[in-house]
DNA sequence: TCGGTTTATTAAAACGTTTTCGCTGCTCTT
DNA sequence: AAGAGCAGCGAAAACGTTTTAATAAACCGA
């Protein structure tokens, strides 16, 4: 590998020198700065990044926590979608992402620790299991962190209009005529407080009545769950008109369900899912879902953290939500 | 941050010592060792990962080639599980996975210049555009590399049997009676020809005419495209009895072709897809797919490049062959 | 002409490791 | 008793940068 040391002896002049023309210091003439940066590029020259890491203390590395759980994960399109989009913005900005893990190569690592032997220049948390202890030594550590879709005092992050999101929906399925409403709720989390408090709320404010056994709690991401709990539903006998699902994904299990019971949607019951994801424009009929803006939250995730790291003192801690909006399908049938 | 310089003043020794003694050479007593490694416990020491890197020209760093082009990409679920089975696997070995792009930063780099810059231990083409100059400066170059469904002379690769896997499909659609065939394509690529060569071969052996007709070029994982060319199909005079889709993804705009045209699956028409991602069970009837190993072909393509990286001399270059499996679901009538 | 300022350059230290080699003492042979 | 061998440890160089402080050269005004 070509060093500064061969490129300061090629031009006769020093190391330093060398250093300064690549880094565009004003204190070399102009000169000797193309002559430099010529010669630099015919020998093919390239940093040593982790030289410079070590000198600057800064690596250009973003780490990113990303668990794998089973339905969680990378095969979210979701948080893939975050992920990408945020990856992309971090790119663009000049930085790396890096995943970090705990028990690497079979010694033990917190996260935190990961994160300190790596040296990235902060941590983005895109989809991680919030009841992992481990989570709280890097939100309480001092590296730059940026949460997704989960808020810790002190701390940036970006979350979905989870509250409003549904609200919007409450008010388009309301404005079709729907008055008795069934909610399959995901896990017990911050994301599915925030939808139960908004599908609460709105529902009070439109003098739709709230019933516990139309409350059903289930997962995010199941379709077997979801399906298991719709056949429950419809098998009570006072049927809602319309059933809010945890999310598109678990959607299938409840239009499976619905279809399996022998009725028709939007005809004989109707359906609204979470996240707008791809494919549920493919399910028949199309499914009418919240779709979230995922390329805003990755990109603004990133940009958000990369200013915590360049500028600290004039980046202010803050919650950025970030609007989604309806996309209308075929699934909730006009009952007016 | 706490260096060996910090634990080799409190213990009196000196910095080579305790180097050693966390690196647990045999030159230091075990007595030193010890009390070295208790005072590094205590004092919150973690080895600099950068420092390492420039003594040793090691990173325990892997590079990942993975494109964001529209439909592939992360949000593939193929990929996404490949790449998720490969990080585990490579985590689980000590290593660390960057995705490794090009203009980082708006700085112009090669996708190779980058991984060089990185420092990265070897390189994995998981999901990538095999038609990007790019990748061969990657490919000449002297990085360790392993490619997934893909092959370069003299490099190791990890695929999916493709070939063999449609010809087990031929072998059960025909089993099922069915002597009629369509088969929608993906793009041109290595895996697209490799599956058109099982499904010719497979044909051939079992007596069954290829129709030119009935041979689509289309995308892989594209509804829409898959709905359009199911729709010409279905409009074509000679109906067959099974349509074998791109993938499992796709096969969603097929069976909304199907649907559309007033036409039952399988009783009037059988359809298979490709892949056996998750949803594909969930689809109405559970279509019949080849599941691909996505936890073997990543754990596997990890397991090879740490190989060619940690022993060289003795890891031979291999394509490896992972096989999946039919499932069976109910998209395929028994004709006979 | 001279002191002062600016400009261009460099030597050297530093970042935190790893590793080679050499230096002690000690034990073991003979 | 003397040499060989060995165990335990340290000094120092090296990896490729960046940066500070010092030096040298040129220029400029009075």
């Amino acid at each position: 590998m070509v060093s500064l040391k061969d490129i300061s002896a090629r031009c006769n002049v020093s190391v330093a020198t060398v250093s300064k023309a690549l880094n565009d210091h004003k204190d070399v003439s102009a000169a000797t700065k193309e002559r430099i940066i010529k010669t630099a590029k015919e020998m093919g020259y390239f940093p040593n990044s982790q030289a410079r890491a070590l000198k600057t203390n800064r690596t250009f590395n973003l780490g990113v926590m990303f668990t794998d759980e089973a339905g969680r994960g990378l095969t979210h399109e979701f948080f893939a979608k975050v992920l990408n989009s945020f990856k992309t913005e971090a790119e663009q900005l000049g930085y790396d992402i890096t995943f970090i893990n705990k028990n690497i190569g079979g010694k033990h690592m917190s996260t935190y620790e990961h994160c300190r032997y790596r040296n990235v220049d902060g941590i983005a948390m895109i989809c991680t299991d919030f009841s992992d202890p481990d989570v709280y030594e890097v939100v309480n550590g001092d590296l730059p962190l940026v949460t997704i879709d989960h808020v810790f005092e002190c701390r940036s992050a970006v979350v979905s209009n989870n509250e409003t999101g549904i609200e919007e929906l409450i008010d388009y399925v309301y404005s079709m005529g729907h008055r008795s409403i069934a909610f399959i709720q995901g896990k017990r989390s911050a994301v599915m407080e925030r939808r139960l408090n908004g599908f609460v709320r709105a529902c009070m404010n439109r003098g739709i009545e709230v019933e516990p056994e139309r409350m059903l709690s289930g997962e995010y991401h199941s379709p077997q769950i979801t399906y298991e709990l719709t056949k429950k539903l419809l098998e009570n006998g006072s049927r809602p008109t319309c059933i809010f699902m945890p999310d598109d994904y678990s959607a299938i299990g409840g239009y499976n369900a619905i279809k399996d019971h022998g009725l028709r949607i939007p005809e004989d019951i109707s359906v609204v899912g979470y996240d707008g994801i791809a494919y549920s424009e493919f399910l028949s009929p199309q499914l009418t879902s919240y779709k979230q803006n995922t390329a805003k939250i990755g990109s603004l995730a990133a940009k958000k953290l990369i200013s915590h790291i360049e500028s600290p003192a004039t980046t202010l801690t803050e919650v950025i939500t970030v609007d989604g909006a309806i996309q209308t399908g075929a699934s909730v049938a006009n009952i007016l």
